[in-house]
Parts: structure tokens; C-alpha cells; sequence
DNA sequence: GACATATATCAACTGATGTTGAATTATCAA
DNA sequence: TTGATAATTCAACATCAGTTGATATATGTC
């Protein structure tokens, strides 16, 4: 992973509306969702929902196909792992009993990186 | 976690300058880096930095103080825990085999969580 | 082919972001 | 208190992002 990839990649979550058509697809992973579900699950506008999710899918976070005259989007949770890789890379470097302790103590331990490294 | 607080997070990560300097000091947790050593290791000049860094620090990601006439910033681990977890949420629910194959397929596979949940 | 539905494109506007150089403030050291 | 260094603020500029309504394209159905 590339600087500017990954800082693409955070620029297409760093939007309210398209963190939750992220997040949404994420949950409904593997199948993902079409384009109207989408719309209903979260109420927004078919015109602004078209223009955030060619801007997510430019990211390279979700994947398109049609599928008759519906488009179906795909979270892309390889390369979401591997920017939560890319972010916690080399985390407290030569003090790994510091990053331990960070995760100890984080409310989100039971999914937290085995290590964060 | 908010939504709002989340994509204001990945905000802050969404350019390649702040994107750097914030590996840079998830590398160097939990001690953190004066602002000259960030400067001199990224080679960003120093109005820009300033700039880059109010941005970084405003989103929570990353923490300030001062010391004497240096200001000292350290990475949030914590916090980026917490957006990592947020991210991740109930990720493939309902299907906890789609989601373990798509952690062994990864080539970081040793640094993610244990479970995406 | 004609119609209905799903989605995309376009134009327009508003407001925010990133960069730079010059000037300013804050702290330490002599 | 003077000078040196660290960091911030300011003004100016160029560029880009988000939203909306109107219009266009594509696909399936009758």
C-alpha cells in the first residue's frame, strides 16, 4: 500500500454519507446490496447517492456490477483490512509492552489486531 | 463512536501529508515527536506543518503539549483503536465463515483482528 | 416498440481545503 | 534585555467537495 492510495482510501470514508454506505456494506458482506436498498436503508437522494458511491467505488473500498438494470456494491474487505494493516503498522515501535498495554485497555479489545505491528 | 466523530477521523487521515506524519507517530507511541523532528524527518515546511497538524490534533488522532519552547505530538492509540473497531463493526453479519476466509486470504493476516464482528 | 423503473450525468452554486511567503508570538540562553 | 530558534497566524490564491433539480441513459416488462 502506497501513501496516496491509502490517503484516497481515507478520503472516501471521511464523508458522514459515505462512512454509512460503507459501514453498511460491511454488515452486508459478502452479498452486498443494490443500489436501492441502499437509498431506502439510509435515505438519501438517488442523484447524491449515485455521485458518493462512484467516489467509493474510485477508492477502490467497493466494487460495482450490474446486475440487470439494478447495480449491485460489494464492501472490498481485502483492502479494508489492509489499511487498518497499513495504519497500525510498526504501532509503538521497539516498545511492545506499550502497545499492549494501549490494547488492554481499549474498550474494543476483543477485536483488536493480535498485534498491531 | 458517531458517525460524525468517525468520518471526521478519516477526514484527518485523508491526505497524504497528514497521513504520514500520523504513521510517523504511531511509529514513534508512546513518546511521540517534537515538531522540528517531524519536519525534518518528512521534510514539510513548516507553516504547512502547523497547518496539517491543528487539523490532526482538532480530529482527536493526535495529542499535543507543550514543552518549552517545542510542542510535543503524540499519537492517539486509543482513539485509533476505537475507529479501527468502528470500521469493522459486525462486519459479514451472519456469516462469520465468510468473514474468518477473508481474514486467512489476507497478507496481514498476523496483525488483524481476531474477530471483525 | 412503448412504458416504467433504476441509475447516471450535467450545470450551477456554495462552501471548504491545501499551499505559500511574510509577519508575529513565545521561549530559551547568554 | 538582546538575539536565536520554534512554532503560529495571516492574507491570498487556486482547487476541490457536496448538494440539488433537471435531464438523459439503460434495462426489463408488457
Amino acid at each position: 500500500m502506497q501513501t496516496n492510495q491509502a490517503s484516497k482510501i481515507f478520503e472516501a470514508l471521511s464523508s458522514d454519507v459515505r462512512l454509512d454506505i460503507f459501514r453498511l456494506l460491511v454488515r452486508y458482506a459478502p452479498g452486498g446490496l443494490v443500489q436501492g436498498d441502499i437509498a431506502r436503508e439510509l435515505g438519501i437522494p438517488s442523484t447524491n447517492l449515485s455521485f458518493h458511491l462512484k467516489a467509493i467505488v474510485h477508492s477502490g473500498l467497493v466494487d460495482v456490477e450490474r446486475e440487470g438494470r439494478f447495480m449491485r456494491y460489494k464492501a472490498n474487505i481485502p483492502l479494508m483490512l489492509e489499511i487498518v494493516a497499513y495504519l497500525t503498522e510498526e504501532c509503538c515501535s521497539g516498545n511492545p509492552e506499550a502497545c499492549q498495554r494501549f490494547r488492554d485497555a481499549s474498550p474494543a479489545r476483543h477485536i483488536l489486531p493480535r498485534r498491531l505491528d
